[in-house]
Formats: C-alpha cells, structure tokens, sequence
DNA sequence: TATTGTTATACTCTATAACTATA
DNA sequence: TATAGTTATAGAGTATAACAATA
C-alpha cells in the first residue's frame, strides 16, 4: 500500500533526526546536552551492569576513596544528592558490603564513611572500565576536543553570578 | 517568630567542590554533562514554572509546529519517548487544549496530531523565555563557545558506529 | 501476522515533611 | 533551637507486557 521512504528501522533512538522536523531543538544548548548525556550514560549503565553500578554509587565509591571519615551529609551535598535519598544509597553499597559506616568522635549524631578493602577492590575494577568508556567518547572528539568541552561544560554548570538576568 | 525568609538555603547544589575532593570525577565527560545539564534544565524549568510546561512538552509542541499531522508514533521516536510513555504526555496537552488527535485517512488505526492555536499561541510564548534561557547560558561561553559546544556534543550523541569497539 | 495506540505496572530518581537522637 | 541521620511518601521519568482495533 502506501510504501513511504522509511529509510531506519531503529525505534528508539537515532531514527529521530530523519523523520521529523525537531525545529529549533537541535539548537538549544539544553536539548543537545541531555541527548550526549543520555549516549554517555548509556554506555556507562551497559559497562557496569555486570557489577550492578549505577553512575551514583561510583560516584560515591570515588568520594570515600578521596575524604576517608567524611560525614554523611557533606558526601550527599558533594554530590549534589539530598541526604534523605542517600540513606537508601549508602544502604545498598554497606549491604554489599562496599562501604561502612563509622562512629565520629565529638559528634554522637554524625557518621564518618569509608570504603572498605572489598569496595576498593571493586572501586580499582570499575575505574578500567571507566577508562575504556571514557575512551570511547574522548575517542569521538579528540584529546583537544575534551578538553574544551570539560571546560564549556565547568562553564555552564558554575554557580550563576547575582550580577545575571 | 523564626522568620526564614526567601534567602534560597541551597542544600544541594554548588557547596560540593569546597568540601570535599571528587577524584577523577570532575574530568568524566558523563559526569560534566550531568552536572551541566542540571544546571540548565533547572533555569528552564523556572522559567517555564508559571505556565506549567516541562522540557518534554515544549519538545513536542515544537515537533507538532514544525510538522503537523505527524503520527503519533513518529513523533514519540523523533524525540526519544517511548510511544506508551507518550500517551499520558499527549493526554495532558490536549485536555489543555494545545494538542489535538485527528484520524489519518487511510489508516483508521493511526492518529494524526496537531498543534492547536492556543498551543501554537502559547509555544509563541514560550520560544520568548526559551530565547531568554539560551541567551544565559550563550553569555557564559559566548557565540563561538556555544557553537563548539554543540558540533561537540552532536558527536558525542551520534549513533556509534559499528567499527567501535 | 504485524502495527498503532492504549492500559497497567514497576522501578529508578528526585523532592518534602516529619521523626529520633543528639548538639 | 538547630543539626545528622532516618523514615515515609509522593511525583516525575522510564521500562516491559499485553490488549483491542486495524492493517
């Protein structure tokens, strides 16, 4: 019957771009970042869902590999992570027994965090992973090309001035 | 009494980087993009607070303007969204009267969807806040800054190819 | 049989209020 | 009275399975 040019097969992604007008979208700073992220992130999820990591716990493994005994809270707000929603996050790394939560000393109600000898042995796994990932889209863009997206991305994401609109 | 006023207690963002070290973090591209396009979808979404619109509803208002009568389905996969998340999406914006379902002659199964002119009013609108949003954040890298930053992204978003390992 | 739109559902992420035990 | 961690909960966003109508 009506056999239009359907040119890809792909659901999901990609077809996008043929098939419709996206008008002004391509344009926006904030519609290509979220689809790089969504490409980026992809991969990520692909690699480390053998290990059962999400972006999230690397994040925080890579935080108590670096500040050892830091609070529960700063490690949240470092990762821009409510505490409240941390609770459970730090639950699943100290059930798997990746991370460990210690007593502070002056401070009853505070509770310093660790990553434990397991945790930093999967820690040191998951970081060759990162690396090939890394490599894959640093590949895509060149060494000079990272660099300055690193820093457009640093740009945009700093903390606006009161001087703005 | 307590008198908490309006002075934003940013628990979140920002006081990350003073307090503690985040590693190799701050040089992924995934975690630079995570960082930047909280950044700008939060601008957006202040923005676009008063007239209730979400990232995904502009999207498909923009699709609908710049090609009306596009199946349904055609437009879910030009913007990412799978076709049954995309039913409640539409839902919404034709019970606010700025999307309209009409039937595809030729296909009774098949749905042809428009912008209405209250939607197009509206994403009229809209486009005047967007720009104000984008002039933001082009200020922070400038004309030739946001035009790296887009070729860059594009090819961090571009389908992998085969040849990759 | 395959496709279009749909419903139901579940899982992750994120956000708010309120509790506890300390300070 | 405020803070650190916690619980409960609700809302988005996203994922899969299955169905009815139609091709």
């Amino acid at each position: 019957m009506t056999q239009t040019d359907n040119v890809i097969e792909d659901e999901t992604a990609a077809a996008a771009d043929a098939v419709a007008d996206l008008g002004p979208l391509p344009g926006l700073i904030g519609y290509a970042l979220r689809r790089a992220q969504i490409a980026v992130f992809q991969d990520f999820h692909l690699r480390m869902a053998a290990d059962d990591i999400r972006t999230a716990q690397y994040s925080v493994l890579q935080v108590l590999k670096h500040n050892p005994g830091l609070r529960q809270s700063q490690v949240s707000a470092a990762l821009g992570i409510k505490r409240t929603n941390f609770v459970p996050l730090l639950d699943g790394l100290e059930a798997r027994g990746l991370a460990e939560r210690r007593g502070v000393k002056g401070d009853r109600r505070a509770k310093g965090l660790f990553i434990t000898p397991d945790g930093a042995a999967m820690l040191a796994r998951l970081d060759v992973m990162v690396a090939a990932h890394e490599a894959r889209f640093a590949a895509r863009i060149g060494v000079a090309g990272k660099q300055q997206l690193l820093s457009l991305l640093h740009q945009l994401s700093e903390r606006a001035s009161d001087a703005e609109a």
